[in-house]
RNA sequence: UACCGUUGCCG
């Protein structure tokens, strides 16, 4: 059994889900650790109504679901815009745990925040004890996305005093809402910003900012971005070119 | 053994 549960990750990663989703089902006997991994593969590769079909195979087995099963069958709801099950899951994690922990936590302000329900994902925000990085780069990430830059922004201030520090996926998030709204202005204080911490010279953090400056019509500072960047990957090349081409002189 | 957030283009 516990050489199977190890075999389920491997199938994934070389034959794809669906191999080890036919070697779960071949195997003898599963425990949590199979259920688990199955859920979360699943989860992961986009199957998301597999995954909650086999969270209530494994309820219905007996199986108990742990924070991160819970968290991958969550993340399964976001996909598949299913809010009905995820309330249902928010509750049953309350009733079973008693209370969210990093994993869950995180996964429902990730589902509020994709959905557009900000305040939900503010609540669940501020239930938790402690909040990391991706609690509050989720929360930022649903207030971009949904047109609340400004509140993106006092957040993202708020979290520079928080005893943890911005990291570079959610500086980039920021920049994504900057470049959305052509907040100019605000994404230059930002450039600011990530060069006073480095931040610019990684690679996500630069094709933020390359698509940035492309988007306003700067050329030039898009060039420039692109040219101090130590490690370029395929989007800074596609970034680039996209400026480019879309400031054709 | 597995959890959650990001940046380009195309679909």
């Amino acid at each position: 059994l516990f050489c199977c549960n190890s075999m389920l990750y491997g199938y994934s990663v070389l034959y794809g889900v669906e191999a080890a989703v036919n070697l779960f089902y071949q195997m003898p006997e599963h425990d949590d650790v199979s259920w688990s991994t199955m859920i979360s593969l699943s989860s992961q590769h986009g199957y998301g109504s597999k995954a909650l079909n086999m969270f209530v195979e494994m309820w219905n087995q007996g199986f108990m679901p742990n924070s991160m099963t819970y968290a991958s069958v969550i993340r399964a709801c976001t996909g598949l815009y299913d809010l009905d099950w995820g309330c249902h899951l928010y509750a049953r994690i309350l009733r079973m745990q008693s209370s969210l922990d990093a994993y869950t936590g995180n996964a429902l302000i990730d589902m509020y925040a994709k959905l557009g329900l900000l305040d939900s994902a503010r609540r669940v925000f501020d239930s938790l004890t402690e909040h990391n990085v991706v609690s509050w780069t989720s929360l930022i990430s649903g207030n971009v996305q949904f047109g609340c830059i400004e509140q993106a922004v006092a957040l993202f201030n708020q979290m520079k005093k928080a005893p943890l520090f911005p990291d570079a996926i959610t500086v980039s998030t920021v920049l994504g809402g900057c470049t959305s709204y052509k907040e100019i202005t605000l994404g230059m204080q930002l450039h600011g910003y990530t060069v006073k911490t480095g931040a610019d010279s990684l690679t996500t953090v630069g094709n933020a900012l390359i698509t940035m400056y492309g988007k306003v019509g700067d050329v030039c500072s898009a060039e420039t971005q692109f040219d101090l960047m130590p490690i370029k990957d395929i989007i800074s090349w596609t970034a680039v070119i996209t400026a480019l081409s879309q400031n054709s002189d």
